[in-house]
RNA sequence: GGGAGCUUAGCUCAGCUGGUUUAGAGCACCUGCCUUACAAGCAGGGGGUCAUGAGUUCGAAUCUCUUAGCUCCCACCA
């Protein structure tokens, strides 16, 4: 069959994914064998894929086939995650385009038209990663708010609630007022941002009447002056000392309020004087409760100035900010403003700027979660990679406070609390049950009476229970019930790959639930991937424009060559700055693999032709080096050094076996395009072997030209065939055929430099240590019409003379040698050699070293001694020949 | 404000518990080649006072501290 000379990966990439999937390949179902599992971080059902899932999911998908090839049960459980706030606004958006407002409808009907948007999108970046070559189990692909997953969040809740590590309170939290709703503090990003500080004049009040003085507080939000309840001032601060317990009134609408010590405030800021907003500041919120202040919420929950206000109502915050600075330039109250760089918070979701406020919201308990789920990454039950970010996951789990999961939306899980119509609650998994437990408190209560909280969990109550519930729904919520066939078999997972920033919202509640529910954790090794950034070091963007679209680029490059782009330049936990011409280089190793294949290929395997000595030895140097390579790419692999794995490779069959094995084995231009069985079947064998290697890296280049090496069955997959044994290595021999690489690179040199053709042939002198065994070898890379072993320099004309390790070679060159270049060339490498002769001599006369240096360190510097100053005798030699 | 990490060739990074020829790789670069597998290729080559200053040590890219620059995490001084 005719190859083509371009490796073109849209005819097989498609074939191949489709094969591995009739023959379900991918599918794992529990048996003796031992296995390998992995959950997939669920991507947002409304995403689409980017270049963080095509790095992640390329990782997973390397570390899952490996293991595949290994032997064990794998399993790579995929999914999606129901994403509430992004989903829900991507919805609100979709009807407001419709001309239908989420305040017109029902919960049901928001609910239908939301669940019909995830049928029609929610598979979009599953199939996307199909085209990646993702070998997911698809058969047990799941959604977070799939019904048994649903079920599986309620009696988590139900069971966190009955052990009291569920509450629900009043408390400042992180309003989204573009979400409309509440966030957890991890959802809250703070930036920073150049904002103004005003400074307001307070004045005094005189039973009411606005005196002349008046005292000046500084502040970011003068728009919520309306719902001042105090000043404050240190107690300690002498010049207010006096003034505490006098009045002042709010400007604009001359409310009449205290002023107040408290310890909180520092003197040296703004002006020493705070105003106290409750409804608005956490900090604020404190000092009211110790001073018994009223709060006077003036926002509405989108963020509009409401009633309490009394002016500006109905403005948006940020407009009534700026209304509100004219009025109080006009009223004469702005003293001053300056420039001020502070942190605000901004809503992960909706990059709206976070609102506090205080609410009734449910809260999980973390303080003795966190401590169970710190110990097990302390002792080393969980493995982070790399170990750096268990400082950060440390400090994190000691201050860690408890988390608001309760959202104001309507996609997600209903809180399962049912509230009496005396404001009594009661927890339970549906109604019926809920009136049962309502009616020992009320015993006239009928069904109707009961009204269930409207909220939903925050997504990540559910993502936390995923490697339970993916294998056992009837887990989580259940930790005294038997774990299923499969949870017993697959948990805990052996290696999670995610991303450094959903370290606390997901991986570390993922350990708390597994402690809770399993009292085990969910998995073994953390694999923390670096984020995708641009060439600049920027991260990726829809606003840059900077973000690539994988699909695109897997057109172009191919789903391997984009895979080995981002698998070369990936280490654990470091970003990775995107650049095309990582792609590039994996397509062209594609090719480059292809068209070792092609050579392969075209020859004839003949039983009746001799092997060559040149050709045994090729042999039995690659056997030992892929020997050697095996071990080192498992020592890596065992260390998660997975890009050095690839580049190992790639060295591996682009500079060994491409261009040195075959290069030497490749039938000569005479002897047409047969070889020998014994070299012919070694080569395939080793090609055997570098697919398995390469396989997991690159899925599909592997399996096509492993179907194509040899005849195949149906049903036969280089990723379930057993791979190749490999021989004994002997690092003796291995050096050996490096000093002979040298010896050739070292004569092409010369050919370049003297412009000696190629096919002009050279005799080779040699004067020391040079196996018999590989002159053939040399003879044929080299060019060379003999080899001979020597004690003196050959008397023919002028010869030139170097060194591979302590071994001299000579070639007679005629008359193209120039002596003076040559003869400052030797100076040059003898002053080098000189130079070195003197630092190791240094150490070696040094007293010190010799008494503390260990034994062998020292036997090294002898060795470095003894060989410099063979080297340097032999290059004197040299210069005397010329 | 607190904590963690980084700084090695033009670029991206190895260099693990200090000692293996006075620093390694890939890419990029330079030179010569369309040599019948591959120009997405072949052969050869140049390039770094290991951010800074000091210390520990017989010996430091490697350990300690200083300074500078970057990155990330945590923290709501208005």
């Amino acid at each position: 069959m005719e190859l083509p000379a371009i490796y073109d990966p849209s005819v097989t990439e498609n074939k191949w994914y489709s094969y591995w999937l009739k023959h379900r390949f991918f599918h794992s179902t529990p048996d003796k064998r031992p296995k390998y599992s992995v959950v997939i971080p669920p991507p947002n059902v409304t995403g689409v894929l980017h270049m963080g899932h095509m790095l992640n999911n390329t990782i997973q998908d390397v570390l899952v086939r490996r293991a595949r090839m290994q032997g064990k049960n794998t399993c790579w459980v995929p999914g999606t995650d129901h994403a509430s706030i992004a989903t829900e606004a991507k919805v609100v958006a979709l009807l407001r385009d419709k001309g239908i407002q989420k305040t017109d409808i029902t919960r049901d009907e928001f609910l239908k038209h939301a669940w019909a948007w995830k049928e029609k999108h929610g598979n979009i970046i599953l199939e996307q990663l199909k085209r990646l070559g993702a070998s997911c189990d698809w058969e047990r692909t799941n959604f977070t708010m799939n019904p048994d997953m649903s079920r599986a969040v309620l009696d988590t809740f139900i069971y966190l609630y009955n052990k009291g590590l569920i509450y629900r309170g009043v408390r400042m939290v992180n309003w989204d007022p573009q979400g409309g709703t509440a966030v957890s503090d991890e959802e809250v990003i703070h930036r920073e941002v150049s904002e103004k500080l005003y400074y307001l004049k307070y004045y005094f009040s005189h039973n009411g009447q606005r005196s002349t003085q008046y005292l000046s507080v500084a502040t970011t939000r003068p728009e919520t002056i309306m719902a001042d309840v105090a000043l404050c001032v240190n107690p300690g601060d002498e010049r207010y000392a006096h003034l505490v317990g006098e009045k002042v009134l709010i400007p604009l609408i001359n409310k009449e309020i205290p002023i107040i010590a408290d310890d909180y405030v520092t003197m040296d800021f703004g002006t020493g004087c705070l105003k106290i907003t409750p409804a608005h500041d956490p900090n604020d919120y404190e000092i009211g409760l110790r001073h018994k202040l009223p709060v006077i919420d003036i926002l509405n929950l989108d963020g509009t100035l409401n009633g309490e206000a009394r002016i500006l109502v109905g403005e948006d915050r940020f407009v009534a900010r700026k209304k509100i600075l004219i009025m109080l330039e006009e009223a004469g109250c702005l003293e001053k403003e300056e420039s001020y760089v502070t942190q605000i918070g901004f809503s992960e979701r909706t990059d709206a700027v976070i609102e506090p406020r205080l609410s009734q919201q449910w809260f999980v308990k973390l303080s003795i979660l966190a401590k169970k789920a710190l110990e097990y990454v302390e002792d080393g039950q969980v493995r982070l990679i790399p170990d750096k970010y268990r400082n950060t996951y440390r400090h994190w789990m000691e201050t860690a406070r408890d988390w608001c999961i309760s959202r104001q939306l309507w996609w997600g899980q209903q809180i399962p609390a049912y509230y009496l119509p005396g404001g009594e609650v009661v927890v339970a998994s549906s109604e019926e049950e809920a009136l049962v437990l309502a009616r020992k408190i009320d015993s006239t209560l009928k069904a109707g009476d009961l009204k269930q909280d409207p909220d939903v969990v925050d997504t990540w109550f559910s993502s936390w229970l995923w490697p339970i519930s993916v294998f056992d729904p009837e887990k989580p919520g259940h930790p005294e019930k038997e774990p299923n066939q499969e949870l017993a078999y697959y948990y805990p997972t052996d290696d999670l790959v995610t991303a450094p920033d959903i370290l606390f919202f997901w991986v570390a509640r993922m350990i708390m639930a597994g402690d809770l529910f399993c009292g085990q954790k969910p998995f073994s090794n953390v694999y923390l991937t670096g984020m995708v950034r641009d060439k600049m070091g920027r991260k990726m963007s829809k606003s840059l424009g900077n973000s690539p679209d994988p699909i695109e680029l897997m057109n172009i490059y191919g789903a391997d060559g984009v895979r080995m782009g981002l698998m070369l330049c990936t280490s654990a936990g470091n970003d990775i700055l995107f650049d095309e011409t990582q792609m590039e280089q994996g397509r062209n190793f594609c090719n480059k693999i292809w068209n070792a294949f092609r050579l392969v290929s075209s020859w004839q395997r003949d039983e009746h032709l001799e092997q060559e000595e040149t050709s045994r030895q090729a042999v039995r140097w690659f056997g030992q080096l892929l020997s050697a390579t095996r071990d080192e790419a498992e020592d890596l692999f065992s260390k998660y050094r997975l890009s050095e794995v690839l580049m190992l490779l790639y060295k591996r069959f682009w500079d060994d076996f491409c261009s040195w094995y075959l290069e030497i084995i490749k039938p000569a231009g005479n002897a047409g395009k047969r070889i020998d069985a014994a070299t012919y079947d070694s080569t395939l064998a080793f090609f055997d072997l570098l697919l398995h290697l390469l396989h997991p890296f690159m899925p599909f280049i592997t399996e096509e030209l492993w179907q194509n090496m040899a005849k195949r069955k149906e049903g036969d997959s280089i990723m379930v065939s057993p791979l190749p044994a490999s021989g004994p290595c002997n690092q003796a021999e291995l050096e050996d055929f490096s000093r002979l690489q040298e010896l050739i690179v070292s004569i092409r040199g010369l050919r370049q430099n003297r412009q000696i053709p190629g096919k002009t042939l050279l005799k080779l002198y040699v004067k020391g240590q040079f196996p018999q065994i590989l002159h053939g070898i040399a003879r044929r890379m080299g060019g060379l019409e003999s080899v001979q072993m020597v004690t003196e320099a050959p008397q023919e004309g002028n010869v030139y003379a170097f060194l591979v390790g302590t071994t001299v070679f000579f070639i007679p060159l005629w008359n193209l040698l120039d002596k003076e270049e040559e003869r400052s060339k030797l100076n040059a490498e003898l002053e080098y050699h000189r130079k070195f002769l003197a630092i190791v001599d240094k150490k070696l006369s040094n007293e010190s070293f010799l008494q503390r240096a260990p034994a062998d360190v020292v036997a090294i510097e002898r060795k470095k001694r003894s060989d410099a100053m063979s080297r340097i005798a032999a290059l004197k030699q040299q210069l005397d020949l010329l």
